[in-house]
RNA sequence: GCGGGGGUGGCGAAAUGGUAGACGCGGGGGACUUAAAAUCCCCUCCGGGCAACCGGGUGCGGGUUCGAGUCCCGCCCUUCGCACCA
């Protein structure tokens, strides 16, 4: 604890104290509020909001937070007017599910633990302008993101569609494909089922092109571009049709063109529509038996088991290359939903169509051939080397190479009708229907005569209706159409009864939005101002984590560039620069209640203040990449904020600023300045510490001069302390506008350095030299030096020299 | 299987191709103190040596270079994504 102050002496630094007083401080003197329509030079500072659990806010948490609140807090230093807000993403499966299982409803929950987040977000001293908040639950919030909902809809964004979804039989929902991980639940684990249900979908596959070109112009990080480039997973090849007598023409996508010749046989999904057609009354009882086993397969079956299953449909189709007939079978290693849900097998040249040919006995032909190899060479595995390969058994094809031949056979079978270049991409549509109770209300209302009428703008909201009884049942349909005096409704359009959807929308479309109406959030009559968005917007540096590098990232991306093309907006993709955050790991695993090891930030900021726990976990490690908690070390910054609070307690007028320590401040300056935006936190906040060691050299008693800019680079990092230092300093405005101390190159130049002295690579001694010491000075005092001279025998080859650094002599 | 991170002291970690281990924790010793705390000073990669110094050292094996933790080739381990995507 802390010395009690006696007689005047100064009184030793008590965060708890410290920390109280500050807070108050900031909310009195508005001092995070901004001012939206008159700051200048704006900078909008943008972190991921987080889900309001009931555990409260947890280390992970308040890592992510503090990084972005420190870069926040550093462009304000800097002279921007920085817009750094925060809300609440508390719709969704995550409050439900917890409400269900403790038995309080979510309209009573999550009010409950967005107060107890507050507390704790207040606690820790993030620069937030809470003035400016949203809560997704809010009826204020969702009747816009139900507007945004109409706005895809009345231009044709949206659709509804029959689909085999993914069915959670715990959660008794529907889970978009991206919330299936290795074909169970992404929530609770549970092996997923195929239920076919209509939904709503919007296209965001109409936007893969654009979606992976902007790529290139974002300031992201690399990791998270090519995750999203992965997950548009843009493909070239050719869409080829083969003839299947009366049953029609089947459609397929290849990337290999080229080795239609050796297609053998073809491969439909089991839920390829055309199989009821194809398949001949010999063949159907085993069609229809397999058919039935895939439906009921889950996604993880199908992958676990990896041998080839299949069934013969009994049909042909005319191979539109060699006009041979070719068997058309069914198998789960087709799937439905990439391409067309059909393939031309060619299992010479393609490893899984190799596997089933051989597990079947169909045949196996040769089309490329690779260095050494000619079109007798048997094939003991796919051959699916393309860069060398010649075709062979290609009629006139014969000889050219993979490349030429996939262009040119697609534009001679493009001639007979029979094939086209295509692009495909992995991006599916976007369903964004819930049959669950805690989401907003899809805003469509159906009618007998009218069909599906969208809800009225004047209508919004669509209120979400505090029932008793939300829990999901299995028949797959809303809670909500238990309630019939909320789902009735008169059409909007000819005024008879009619039905509202009871479908609630995703989460991701809740987050989808949710940086526009930030800056806007105290209008109710508009989803974003048209003014203050082109000032605000697009939002400057976000920060995050990367488990949202795929879908809350591109979803944003979609929705700002369709906002965008309604005009509503100016720019098309909505984050300039991207950064993600670490983990933050305890015992080597993710963070996690069912684990056991959550950290309680409480506790820490107790223990050692909060100024001091946020300091450490930004000195853990480097903050893109996360690390290990662990409570070693952070006595280690509390004592630095200990010396900071001595030094400047003891800091004097008198006299003149120590020239070593003013040259150290520079580089200090120079460094911290440096490594804040690039969000090296760890590396900032050591080479503080090291200009404290000089500082506090000897105990001896700095200069004023000495500490203020200290006190002002400390300030991003321990934000409550650095005010009381500020204010005991002698200033009367807060720290952070105060301004980023000046750096000084001069005052920053060392007249001596340290010479490393080589002879052949290896260290043979140092020297201290000026600064502008030439290559033959540094020589002759090296060889003057017994030690280094000892090692030069013979003649000098060669002299490498780096000016400051080094001296290398070659013998 | 494919793709991306990452392997450096007892520990967390630093290092534009240029003195490996800054900064911090932990450990050891000392000053101050009646004593303790706080503060300040010194030591702390490994081996050898009283020392000056010498040798070795960044997962493993090669290579490029005057010089490699850093670049190139081939492996091993680890971690995170994606995964029968035609």
């Amino acid at each position: 604890m802390p010395p009690a102050g006696e007689g005047g002496a100064p009184v030793g630094y008590d965060p708890a104290a410290v920390e109280e007083k500050w807070r108050a401080r900031w909310t009195e003197r508005a001092t995070n509020r901004v001012d939206l329509a008159g700051g200048e030079r704006p900078f909008y500072q943008l972190m991921m909001f987080p889900y309001p659990s009931a555990e409260g806010l947890h280390v992970g948490n308040l890592f992510a937070f503090t990084g972005s609140d420190i870069h926040a807090r550093f462009r304000r230093l800097q002279g921007h007017t920085v817009f750094q807000p925060l809300g609440y993403d508390a719709f969704g499966i995550h409050s439900e599910n917890y409400a269900i299982k403790v038995g309080l409803h979510p309209m009573r929950l999550i009010p409950r633990n967005i107060a107890n987040f507050r507390r704790q977000l207040d606690r820790a001293g993030l620069m937030v302008d809470w003035s400016q908040s949203v809560d997704t639950t809010d009826p204020s919030y969702y009747k816009w993101t139900q507007w945004v909902f109409l706005q895809l809809y009345n231009h044709g964004l949206a659709y509804k569609k029959k689909a085999a979804v993914n069915w959670c039989p715990s959660c008794k929902t529907v889970l978009a494909n991206e919330q299936v991980v290795a074909g169970a639940c992404e929530r609770c684990g549970t092996l997923v089922e195929q239920r076919l249900l209509e939904q709503w979908f919007f296209r965001i596959s109409d936007y893969a092109e654009r979606l992976l070109n902007n790529l290139s112009t974002l300031d992201w990080s690399d990791t998270t571009r090519t995750a999203q480039r992965n997950w548009i997973g843009k493909s070239e090849g050719a869409e080829l049709r083969f003839a299947a007598g009366t049953a029609g023409h089947i459609e397929v996508f290849t990337t290999r063109p080229d080795t239609v010749f050796g297609a053998t046989y073809m491969v439909l999904a089991p839920e390829h529509p055309m199989v009821d057609a194809l398949t001949t009354p010999a063949q159907r009882a085993d069609v229809e038996a397999y058919r039935l086993r895939a439906s009921k397969q889950d996604l993880v079956a199908r992958r676990v088991n990896k041998e080839k299953t299949g069934v013969f449909t009994g049909s042909h189709a005319i191979n539109p290359a060699t006009g041979q007939p070719i068997p058309v079978w069914i198998a789960d290693y087709v799937l439905m939903d990439y391409g067309t849900g059909a393939i031309m097998a060619v299992p010479g040249h393609d490893e899984r169509d190799f596997e089933f040919a051989t597990v079947f006995g169909l045949p196996i032909v040769r089309v490329v051939a690779g260095e050494g190899e000619d079109a007798a060479t048997p094939l003991a595995t796919a051959f699916v080397e393309n860069e060398k390969g010649r075709l062979v058994n290609s009629a006139s094809f014969d000889g050219q190479t993979v490349a030429d031949a996939k262009r040119a056979i697609t534009a001679w079978l493009g001639e007979q009708g029979a094939g086209k270049s295509v692009v495909n991409y992995r991006l599916h549509d976007w369903c964004i229907s819930r049959q669950r109770y805690w989401g907003p209300p899809i805003p469509i209302i159906y009618c007998d005569a009218c069909g599906a009428q969208p809800v009225p703008e004047k209508d919004l909201p669509v209120v979400l209706p505090d029932i008793e009884d939300y829990r999901p049942d299995d028949s797959g349909i809303s809670p909500l159409a238990r309630h019939a005096e909320w789902y009735h409704v008169a059409c909007p359009k000819c005024g008879k009864q009619g039905r509202r959807e009871t479908d609630v929308s995703d989460t991701f479309l809740d987050s989808g939005w949710y940086f526009l109406r930030y800056p806007s959030a105290t209008r109710g009559d508009v989803a974003f101002d048209a003014e203050i968005t082109r000032k605000w917007l697009p939002v400057n540096t976000y920060i995050g984590g990367n488990e949202h590098a795929v879908l809350h990232l591109l979803y944003s991306r979609f929705i700002t560039m369709v906002l965008h093309d309604m005009k509503h907006i100016g720019f098309e993709e909505p984050f300039t620069k991207f950064r993600a955050h670490g983990l933050i790991i305890k015992e080597g695993a993710k963070m996690s209640k069912t684990k056991g090891n959550v950290v309680n930030p409480d506790q820490f900021m107790d223990r050692w203040g909060a100024d001091a726990f946020r300091t450490y976990l930004m000195f853990l490690g480097p903050y893109e990449e996360g690390g290990d908690f662990r409570d070693a070390g952070i006595s280690g910054v509390r004592r630095f904020l200990d010396r900071l609070w001595l030094a400047t307690t003891e800091a004097t007028k008198d006299g003149a600023p120590d020239e070593g320590v003013m040259r150290k401040l520079h580089q200090t300056i120079r460094k911290v300045g440096v490594d804040i935006p690039r969000l090296s936190y760890n590396t900032a906040i050591a080479a503080l510490m090291e200009y404290m060691n000089t500082l506090r050299k000897g105990e001896r008693s700095p200069h004023h001069a000495e500490v203020e800019p200290v006190v002002q680079m400390v300030s991003p990092f321990a934000p409550h302390v650095a005010e009381e230092l500020w204010e005991q300093l002698g200033h009367s405005k807060s720290v952070f506008d105060s301004g980023w101390p000046s750096f000084d190159e001069s005052l920053a130049r060392e007249d001596s350095v340290q010479l490393a002295v080589q002879v052949n690579g290896k260290l043979r001694g140092t020297l201290t030299v000026p600064v502008g010491i030439t290559q033959d000075e540094a020589l002759a005092l090296a060889q003057a030096e017994a030690n280094i001279a000892k090692f030069v025998t013979g003649a000098i080859r060669k002299v490498i020299f780096v000016p400051g650094r080094l001296l290398n002599i070659v013998v």
